[in-house]
DNA sequence: GTCTATATCCAGATAGAC
DNA sequence: GTCTATCTGGATATAGAC
């Protein structure tokens, strides 16, 4: 059994991402959370305050997942794959990911949101860039990855997989993604 | 000089896109127009009216760019890289693309937007992905294409473009892209 | 802990003067 | 055409009963 926190993080979540901040109403999450409103403000002070919750979880459990991939122990091509590998699983399968990654697409083309999730952006965006780059230089020095500048390499991985999540969550007909194998070689030496 | 109107939709245009729908007030739109909130109501209805009309003119200014590109008279190699030229041209120069590109973003992503909005971005999202899948499939033909399904291969284009697109609209530091050549060689079968 | 009722505020839209 | 003043509705947040 859930607790009444729960259920409203949970509905929260999902009305934003949907929605985003400004066109969900205290009673939309509410309902879903199927409580009352006046319930709600017993566990925070404000929808603002749900939302700041909400986007710096979003970011922090983003970063784990990256982070996770690039402390494995293997070459900088095996990480790379496994990184294609995790994004498509994720984007294809988890209705989590897609909540989240909405809820953080959302507050990056806005300049309207509360300035405690500005700063959590500024702070968080970056990892997942620095960490590729990281992945990048080594498979550059063992000879599997393509030569170039490492961060632009990496600022194109993400912009691809972004761009990907984005098309997959905007249509409702769940085509397939392009073969993971296209990804690949974009960055590969030896193309498989 | 401009027209009252004029000024209504650049101001418009500005707000939306920096603050979405919901965030952006009537008042914001006049101030920034610099006329009164009432005179606003002699040119247009509502709030939703002027996003609707800005959102469709949005999506036509799209898909007239990308029909011009596909109605060359060329090779699929050759659109393909004047495409890529001139969506990064585009990127990193127009102001006028980050206000429109934005405006699109958000309400794709926003399940909120007045059903006419809804209605225009059904209609006029895909044929981007069309026009871009006939050039994939010139080019294999002529033999300058890799294999693969050429819808798939459109996705996968539109997907970096516009992942490129949000990455650079929601940096401040305007960094260059990443070389175009990456871009190109995803695609190409004779790398450059 | 939970609900209902209500106070307060603010934005969208209208009316009417100039 | 343009402005100021105002109406109205709705959303956030609070108060108070159970």
């Amino acid at each position: 059994m859930l607790t009444s926190k729960e259920k409203i993080i949970i509905a929260a979540l999902n009305q934003f991402s949907r929605k985003g901040l400004f066109a969900t109403r205290i009673q939309d999450i509410a309902t879903e959370a199927g409580i009352s409103q006046g319930l709600l403000y017993r566990y925070y002070k404000s929808k603002n305050e749900i939302y700041v919750d909400l986007i710096e979880d979003a970011l922090d459990k983003m970063n784990e997942a990256v982070e996770g991939i690039a402390s494995l122990n293997c070459g900088g091509r095996e990480k790379l794959l496994n990184s294609i590998e995790g994004m498509y699983k994720t984007i294809e399968e988890s209705d989590r990911y897609r909540q989240t990654s909405s809820l953080i697409a959302q507050a990056m083309g806005s300049e309207a949101i509360p300035q405690e999730a500005k700063d959590a952006l500024k702070n968080k965006r970056d990892l997942p860039y620095q960490m590729f780059s990281k992945i990048i230089v080594q498979g550059q020095k063992e000879g599997t990855i393509i030569e170039g500048d490492s961060y632009d390499l990496a600022v194109l991985f993400w912009s691809t997989l972004n761009g990907l999540t984005i098309f997959r969550n905007t249509r409702d007909e769940k085509r397939p993604l392009p073969d993971k194998r296209f990804i690949a070689n974009i960055f590969l030496k030896e193309k498989i």
